[in-house]
DNA sequence: CACCCAATCGGACCATGGTCCGGTTAGTAA
DNA sequence: TTACTAACCGGACCATGGTCCGATTGGGTG
């Protein structure tokens, strides 16, 4: 396993890690609400003023807590975030350990894409922002890639190539691509595969 | 030459052709403001608000010529994408015609490189918004992208292929990589070089 | 229980992208 | 030259993401 256990967390701002009782309550009808709200109309369509509304809470409050609406998006993700990353961490291959390099990043892509296929305006309002690529989320799947990349073909630059293949799967290309082009999910995927395996197999050939 | 000459001008809204002299008077205005603007104090620091002040135009005049920030921006930058489409079609290789697929693929990512560590920020205001991949200017890269995979390799999703090719070429990325992460151009088109070698190398073996 | 202070709260406030519509004007036809 | 109209003008207006700061309160301390 190359990962340090405990650090994909996706943590709001908790210097300390102490709450207040208030500031707990507060995050958590907060979070709820926000839930609520991107899955009864659409991630697109609800304003930050309304989710504060819904939850009873100052719109003050709801930024200090979670800084802004991208940021906010990735906390209401961060469950289904969590379940990927225990998959590639823990799963079953081929997302999880035992399966070739090739395989495992093919299985990851897939992962995401069904992810975003499910999720896309979540994910969509989740990246806005140049703090996007900082994101604890965005980290792992980069290390995840690079380590693939790297264990496929020592000698690329894995951390470029990682970089450049993650940008395939950003929601605006994908919601695009789905919506206004009508092109289905399984091309989708297959496109994915056939972007990696000719990544990763001009280095290892056949 | 595969396009059709004159089909790649980046319009505004000018839907019979005709404009009257306060209006184009206005137009040339506004471009102006907004490149000088957009020069001075960098794209991200002006608001449309000081391009309408500093071209002594209305604010409703502004938006009703150029839709929106993104499309102004992108107006601002159609010189440069003229220039880079005129070199395509009819400069010298390896980007214009007469090189193999593969290194014009790699010409072309080169230059579009160039064009973003140039005008990185103003290429960022002019890649937001959902109609980003709908540009003219974008159309012409994907085609571009499309008509040599497919030329390098005839069996690919070609379609599918440059989409997720030409999405490592973002400005978001672009700025991240290089102000966030310090790396230097010459990595990117290196990175870019190996990304577009593999793709293609991989179907056409050397 | 009383006190205190740091953390928190919340709504007024700001900046900005974008819209609207009543008033104005460029071009045309007589 | 005059009259007419479609197009254009511009600034008031709106929605929304995000900031600020005075008032409030949780919870540790004596």
């Amino acid at each position: 396993m190359y990962y340090m256990s405990g650090a994909f967390d996706l943590p709001q701002i908790e210097p300390d890690g102490f709450e207040r009782a208030d500031a707990a309550r507060n995050r958590e009808r907060i979070l709820r609400a926000a839930r609520r709200l991107f899955e009864e109309r659409g991630a697109g369509c609800v304003s930050m003023d309304e989710i504060a509304e819904a939850a009873g809470v100052g719109k003050g409050t709801l930024f200090r807590r979670f800084g802004s609406r991208a940021s906010l998006a990735a906390a209401v993700l961060s469950e289904r975030e969590r379940d990927l990353q225990e998959a590639i961490i823990r799963g079953e291959p081929p997302l999880g350990p035992g399966a070739s390099a090739c395989e495992r990043l093919i299985a990851f892509g897939e992962a995401l894409l069904d992810m975003l296929d499910s999720h896309c305006e979540l994910l969509l309002a989740a990246e806005t922002g140049p703090a996007r690529f900082e994101h604890p989320a965005y980290r792992v799947h980069r290390l995840h890639t690079v380590l693939l990349l790297s264990e496929a073909d020592p000698e690329c630059d894995s951390e470029m190539l990682a970089e450049t293949l993650l940008a395939a799967l950003g929601a605006e290309l994908f919601i695009y691509l789905r919506r206004m082009r009508g092109i289905p999910l399984a091309r989708l995927k297959e496109a994915w595969r056939e972007q990696v395996r000719r990544t990763v197999v001009a280095a290892e050939p056949v």
